[in-house]
DNA sequence: CTGGATCCTCATCGATACTG
DNA sequence: CAGTATCGATGAGGATCCAG
């Protein structure tokens, strides 16, 4: 960490913010999507499954209020909106993806020691 | 995250996984602590303000189920547990790390944008 | 097509009391 | 010291309907 001091004081860790503010999948694979290219609603709305329009619409109000979506809209008579990742967004992207690497290279044995755990506290079947 | 068990086969992409593994702040403030050194539980309770007895021992599980801490029991008089991280949680703590810069970098644009986004929406003055 | 508003459910979490 | 068990409150999130 940037600050190796206060080890503990997770109140002042930024990172807690960040966890915060990418917390719930919807966030991320909002930011995964728009990263790429711009999107539009109807398009996340197929691509992510099992998202509802709400949480769809609170997830991009939230990203766009923090700065990391731009939302344009195309005052066309269907109405087209674009939701464009910021640099910001771009950036946290690239850390994000480090994150993923992590979590692939450990996925196998994630799996191996949840299988592990549980097997270790079965309930006495 | 504090759900009893996260599914043993979760299909979604490897980062929403890690996310949703260190989502909730709890996670987070533990595994910072433990990568620096071996905890004992009431060591976490006194120093991760806010959190309480059954989210300390829920998130303690999940992520010694995950393989990234490891309990340590020393069967003395007044019992003592230890909580260690493991290689694995290391390395997601480099990444950690890497997202906490960002943050920290950015923090001030966040808080700019949702100065600018609150003023901009505010409910019809 | 893009959402806002509402209702309602259920999971999550905090507080408390109890135990090895 | 290091937990577990239980209960109640809170709020996130899904479903639905309506509107620009």
């Amino acid at each position: 960490m940037a600050t190796p001091h206060s080890p503990l004081q997770s109140e002042a860790c930024p990172i807690v913010q960040v966890i915060d503010r990418v917390a719930g999948k919807w966030a991320v694979s909002i930011l995964i999507a728009a990263t790429k290219a711009p999107v539009r609603y109807t398009e996340l709305e197929r691509n992510i499954p099992g998202i509802s329009r709400r949480m769809l619409t609170l997830t991009l109000r939230n990203l766009e209020r923090d700065g990391l979506l731009v939302r344009t809209v195309y005052p066309t008579v269907p109405p087209k909106v674009e939701y464009t990742a910021t640099d910001s967004a771009r950036e946290l992207y690239r850390h994000l993806v480090g994150l993923t690497e992590w979590a692939e290279r450990h996925q196998p044995d994630i799996i191996q020691a949840r299988i592990a755990y549980d097997r270790e506290h079965a309930t006495a079947a």
